[in-house]
DNA sequence: CTAATATGCAACTCGGAGGTTGCTCTTATG
DNA sequence: CATAAGAGCAACCTCCGAGTTGCATATTAG
């Protein structure tokens, strides 16, 4: 065993770091939002609406996809990105247990002015 | 394709944008767990155990104060950061309601495929 | 077949994020 | 007081992210 307990924490920390990055534009934050209400939709659909050209679009997209927010899926002459909600519950999980770890800090400090 | 309401939902996507922005580099994350899960420490506490220099931890610390992460108090020669969990808990609401309502595409495609 | 649609690929610009170094200021500490 | 510790400020550098333009490719429509 050359790792230690840290050195699986820092990897996981990474990953939701890396999820976050992903999460941190306004532009792919919309992107995740509109794929996660509905079907798939092709690149052309996603541009529309949009004051950016297809290649960002295209670019965020495939960032998103790094991230595994996202796949696509080649159909036709066009290519179709659907939501992949995993990432997304593990970032949930995680701010869930930083909230409870936090929630363990306030009421020892609680009890601490108590006493 | 602009939705009635979507000025609300365009500012408070901004928000949640900057917020997952700030907790997108793995050293802000340490940081920000780190914090959550003791009591306030100073830049200089923060530094050690780091291969970074003191200016840059400050930096990735103000990068968090601005998103209200977290927040500063001088003490005497030293300034210590706090954690402020707001942020984080909106934050994991709004992953909440995006999986709630995937699970809700997700229920109406099973219905649609067992008509 | 031909044209229009949908996408991919590559090069380019531009600004800002991340990081460092050097100096100054303030505050404990001896 | 003298000195060390903690922090702020500013200049600087490097590199990558975001966005664009231009062209090439594949697929569907007429």
């Amino acid at each position: 065993m050359s790792r230690s307990g840290s050195d699986l924490s820092a990897a996981k920390r990474r990953h939701h770091a890396a999820v976050c990055a992903a999460l941190g534009d306004e532009t792919r934050l919309s992107l995740v939002t509109t794929l996660s209400r509905g079907e798939p939709r092709s690149i052309a659909q996603l541009t529309g609406g949009s004051r950016m050209t297809r290649q960002a679009i295209t670019k965020h997209l495939r960032v998103l996809e790094s991230a595994g927010i996202v796949h696509s899926v080649r159909s036709g002459r066009e290519s179709r990105f659907e939501f992949d909600p995993q990432p997304l519950n593990e970032l949930h999980e995680y701010l869930g247990r930083v909230s409870a770890q936090w929630d363990q800090v306030l009421s020892r400090l609680k009890i601490l002015v108590e006493s």
